[in-house]
DNA sequence: TGAAAAATGGGGAGAAGTGGGGAATAAACT
DNA sequence: AGTTTATTCCCCACTTCTCCCCATTTTTCA
């Protein structure tokens, strides 16, 4: 499971350290595409195929289908951490995030979460102002 | 179960001690998240496994069901106790419950709450001053 | 009052983060 | 086709931080 919060820098040439905690699970390799909310989502290979399977399965009308399936397939992007556990993110999901220097990555359970850091303040600093009215909507469901 | 109120100061470097009471419980390690009313809440592995298998239930294309599993996950942080019965308190979670150096845990339940000692007092004190209002509702809980 | 447990503080080894150089590969131009 | 230029990838080196262990002080309980 993925968990936490964690920051850190993209260098010159492009690349991301995987946080450490979450390098033994990916070591097999890493998925990365568009995210909702502007940010990008992160799979195992495993967890990639998961949600593929889910995806053709899903009821859409064709034409959010076929929007959603660019969304998530069309930015996907393959990786193998190299030996310092880092990726080298093309410029076109650097953009898609708006991701400049200051990079945050988060675990959310079966996927990670890549942010421009001034994106996720500004989402998280809404999201706690917002908690009580969530931690309503939880107790609605159960939990 | 957790029960009880214990003060402890967090050290320059970060750490707080879990009240030694809980430390049996906590051996299996510990998962300690944001939690509400600006506080921290502090689970076993157990506990936190099943409340993350309730949370990962939960659909992901729902934007306030997205923003609630990232206020859980992205929050959490899974800790061991060090041989002292200590852990590192990371920036965030530090930030996030405004704690400077006195600290108070209290059990509840199935879970522990980390305060700041500031926040703690107003709120307590708050809590007292409702408490007629609050033993009615009990009542109507048939306690 | 003595012994054991708990609280508190600090130092050092090792891991993780960060940056840069150079070889290998691919691309471009003459 | 050959030479040059650019890009990617891999490895090495430095710095910082974290974790683990030990030592001292304080408290608790018999």
């Amino acid at each position: 499971m993925f968990i936490g919060e964690y920051e850190h820098n993209l260098d010159d040439k492009g690349r991301l350290a995987i946080p450490a905690k979450f390098r033994n699970d990916l070591q097999g390799g890493i998925v990365i595409t568009h995210g909702l909310d502007n940010c990008l989502f992160a799979y195992t290979i495993e967890a990639w195929k998961e949600l593929a399977k889910k995806m053709s399965a899903m009821s859409f009308t064709q034409k959010d289908k076929r929007a959603f399936s660019r969304l998530i397939f069309t930015g996907a992007v393959d990786f193998v951490l190299d030996s310092q556990g880092r990726i080298v993110l093309p410029e076109h999901l650097r953009k898609y995030a708006g991701l400049k220097k200051e990079a945050i990555i988060v675990g959310v359970y079966d996927r990670l979460e890549i942010w421009d850091k001034e994106t996720w303040q500004k989402y998280s600093a809404d999201m706690e102002g917002r908690s009580d009215e969530i931690a309503e909507k939880l107790g609605e469901a159960g939990i």
